[in-house]
This record gives C-alpha cells, sequence and structure tokens, in this order.
DNA sequence: ACATTTTCATTCGTACACAAGTGATAACCT
DNA sequence: AGGTTATCACTTGTGTACGAATGAAAATGT
C-alpha cells in the first residue's frame, strides 16, 4: 500500500532538521565533559574576546551569531564570575564595552586545548576526509 | 610569528560545534518562515504520534530525542491547544498516554507538505548528492 | 512476601534563543 | 539647526534543553 512518494514516506528521524538537533545535543554532551564550568555559548564569547579584543556587546554577539537579548545573558553570567569586565564607551554613549579580565584571559588561554579536543571526540565518528567534508558542507547551509 | 600549530590557529567561528550551531539557527529561521504557528520540536511530537500512535510521554521522548522534562513541556503545549489528548494508563498507572486528536492529525497530515519543502530549502545551498552525503555524515555524528 | 531497584512523570533551577517593544543616543539629511 | 532614521542596549514573554531531586508505581531478586 501507498507506493506513493508524497503520502506514507516522511520520517522525521531523517529529516536535516532533526538530525542537526541531535548532532548538537551530542556536541554539548560532549562539551559538558570535557569542560564543565562553562557552557558552549561562553566559551564562544570568551574565545572571540580573546580573538578580537574590546568590542561592544552587539558587536561581539554578531561575531558569534547570538541576538542582543541572548548574548546579554551570556556576557552578564561571564561579568558575575569575573571573566569578563564591562565599561561605557567613552565616545558613544550607547554602547557597552566587554573586556576579558586577567582571569577571563587565562581561562580561556587554557582552555583552548581542551577545545581542540572536544571538536576531536565530536568528530570522531569519521575519518579526517569525511570530517572536513562535513565541515564544508555544513558551513554552506549555515 | 607562530608558525606552531597548537597555538594561535584556533578559531570558535570553524569549529564543528560552531558551525552546528549555526546551521541550526538557519534551519530554525526557515522553519518558522513556512510554519509559524508550531516549532519543530512540537512538529517532531506530533510527527510521530502520526507515526506510532498512541504512546506514552517519555516513550515519545525517546523516540524523538527529548528528556522527561523537556517532553513534557512541548506535550502540554500541544494540549493546550487540542492537538494532542493525554489520558491514564490503565495498566501502568505510572504512564500519562499521548494520542493526537482529530485536529491534530487534520494539522500534521496538511504541515508535513511543508516539512518538506523545509528540508528542501534548508539543503537548497547543496546539490542532491551533497546533500545526500550531508545527512549520512551528520547522522554519524548524532 | 518483602526489600531493592527501575521506571515514569513531575518540579525546580539554570541557560540559551528569539520576537517584540522601549528608551537613549548617534548618524544622516535636507 | 531640526527632523528622520538607525543603532545600541535592555526588558518581557515564550519555548526549548537538561541536571537534579522527588514521589508513585512497577519490576526484580531472594
Amino acid at each position: 500500500m501507498s507506493p506513493n512518494p508524497s503520502e506514507g514516506d516522511y520520517q522525521v528521524q531523517g529529516q536535516i532538521g532533526f538530525i542537526l538537533r541531535k548532532a548538537n545535543q551530542r556536541h554539548v554532551a560532549i562539551f559538558a565533559s570535557h569542560i564543565s564550568d562553562l557552557t558552549p555559548p561562553q566559551f564562544a564569547a570568551l574565545a572571540k574576546l580573546h580573538d578580537v579584543g574590546e568590542t561592544s556587546q552587539n558587536q561581539l554577539g554578531n561575531m558569534i551569531a547570538m541576538d542582543a537579548a541572548t548574548v546579554k545573558g551570556v556576557i552578564d553570567r561571564l561579568a558575575a564570575r569575573g571573566l569578563v569586565r564591562l565599561s561605557k564607551h567613552e565616545v558613544d554613549k550607547r554602547r557597552l564595552q566587554v573586556n576579558l579580565t586577567d582571569e577571563g584571559r587565562r581561562a580561556i588561554e587554557e582552555l583552548v586545548p581542551l577545545a581542540k579536543a572536544i571538536s576531536d571526540e565530536t568528530l570522531s565518528p569519521l575519518s579526517a576526509k569525511d570530517a572536513e567534508t562535513l565541515l564544508q558542507l555544513l558551513t554552506k547551509i549555515s
């Protein structure tokens, strides 16, 4: 029954959205098993800040694909833990500048090797070549 | 400076976790542009229910990769909108059985064609062959 | 039969993620 | 200059997502 392809052949588990969600879940779990005191978004914010130095909150958010409301929460939590410092921009009074503290800098520099291990473990079911292919294809749909 | 590969070459934006997160963001946005009155998890729950018929909340959660706390919220919202119906299992008094209502069945059957379009649009930057490859590789790391 | 362990569901707390609305400031433009 | 528009940050509300703790009921082991 139903050899009609527009009818009964839809399986959520095979859809790109579902698989993307699951892959993400697995990655977050691997991340947490290596770095338990920071979330992936928090880590991304620190790493990017280490990369570019002082920026405004919104600018940082743009760089790591977070909207203003989301980045605020992430930065507030990092600030509460003393990893970043906030200050008003001297010229543009709207802007809230974000900086790494010494502790934040130390933290991110220590964590980068772990982050590499996390990426490796996430991709460990694949050969090096397949991992490379996956990153390329995934980038295209991002 | 720093030709040392273990030092300065870490870029968050190139890591699998970051790209996965971004790809997911894009997919969710595409989903919302086609189906605005349901979220991807809600849709997954309805689709799976339509597939397997009556099940318990936890069982449904297992099938669509949601833990007990998450699936409860999703199902409660679907129930509040009359798309699913909850009832106690007659034998096993711990279980909460979940069923599609007629309205829920009508909804999911109408939405499946849209869901296919969503998957297609998400994968549209890729050739059919690359899309297939992506799904396979992604499944392996899920 | 009874105690131990599992399973099912719930609740609480924390953390993204984004839409929509607000207020303040800056940039632009005639 | 003065009005319009854009940008920056914040707030509220909704919806995942998961850890941890709880209580009820079922399954298991002896």
